[in-house]
DNA sequence: GTCTATACGAAGATAGAC
DNA sequence: GTCTATCTTCGTATAGAC
């Protein structure tokens, strides 16, 4: 099946991103990480580098928009999405012991927003930081609460959430997220 | 005088980290911004570009942790404090049309824990996180916070400005900023 | 101190065979 | 589809002259 190894390097893509971030992931370590035939790069990319770390930071940024919706459609409380979210991120710096990151920050912290290609991941990270937005406003909303407010809150979710896994990345500590997840679901209960 | 072109180009090398990040900012590229000489790079930074980096680092790192000190030595409210934070952000980020982040976030972010010579960049950006925390979280037990408390207020703060920061790079907007200070501010205010 | 020249390595992308 | 080989660019670091 071909598309089985251009989804396992999109997969490996997430990992080393993470890891490594943008400039310190090569193609050839994708595709050693990977396991998939060399030559097959530009047939499955044919935009190369961008278009791999494209489609990387939208399959990881998905995956927990999909969840958040996922909680919130069964009528879960906001502050179980926060949970989710903090896990995610803990769970991913805890089982490399402090080596990767969220991959969608990684790219974003790599990305100007006008050089050339990297416009395009640019866009990609700014896509994914706001359908996160919207998928938690949303259950924040779900509670009864203001539409601006709940924007202004779900942003504050994500920024300190971000923040914190860059925090623990650098201080080898899951302290910073631990931190931020006391405050956030003390502030959000109180609000719901 | 020596030590002119050596802050000037630490100087630029802030620059340069906030808006292309560690890997894409070249040598070559500091010593045209900063128009020093190119035979002097290894006279002044024997250590080569991850001296030049950690010093640029502290550097800016420092002259915020001094800001915030000031600010509670004088007696200032936290509340002062996050939107002194909040605005060399906002600065940061309008005056350079969004092309430039925070350059602590972005070492931070693509330096390993472990990968040989980036371990020294990680504990400088752990330090500077650290002394942010210290600082931030002094000014609010100073109001009568306990401890622990005021610890993850000032993780919260930090983690959530600069996630922000992130966010408004790639969205080319100050509002996710604009919406964590004003959720911050609330908080704070509530609390002291 | 500052210069030029260069060694050395890495990475993205392409060409053309199988 | 996948392979190998290669082109090209670039960045760090060093060597040695001025």
């Amino acid at each position: 099946m071909p598309s089985d190894a251009r989804q396992k390097m999109i997969q490996s893509a997430v990992t080393l991103l993470a890891t490594r971030g943008l400039e310190g992931t090569a193609f050839s370590d994708v595709l050693a990480h990977s396991g998939a035939p060399r030559g097959s790069i530009y047939h499955h990319f044919p935009d190369g580098k961008v278009q791999l770390v494209e489609e990387a930071v939208d399959f990881a940024g998905d995956a927990i928009t999909a969840a958040i919706n996922q909680l919130a459609g069964e009528g879960g409380d906001p502050v179980e999405a926060i949970h989710l979210f903090v896990n995610v991120m803990r769970h991913v710096l805890v089982s490399s012991d402090f080596r990767a990151g969220c991959p969608v920050v990684a790219v974003a912290a790599e990305s100007s927003p006008d050089a050339g290609e990297q416009a395009r991941l640019s866009r990609t990270t700014a896509r994914v930081f706001k359908d996160w937005n919207a998928a938690l406003a949303a259950a924040i909303e779900s509670k009864g609460v203001a539409p601006k407010r709940a924007q202004s809150l779900a942003t504050l979710m994500i920024a300190s959430i971000e923040g914190a896994v860059v925090m623990c990345r650098a201080q080898r500590t899951t302290a910073p997220l631990d931190e931020v997840e006391t405050e956030l679901e003390a502030l959000v209960a109180a609000i719901v």
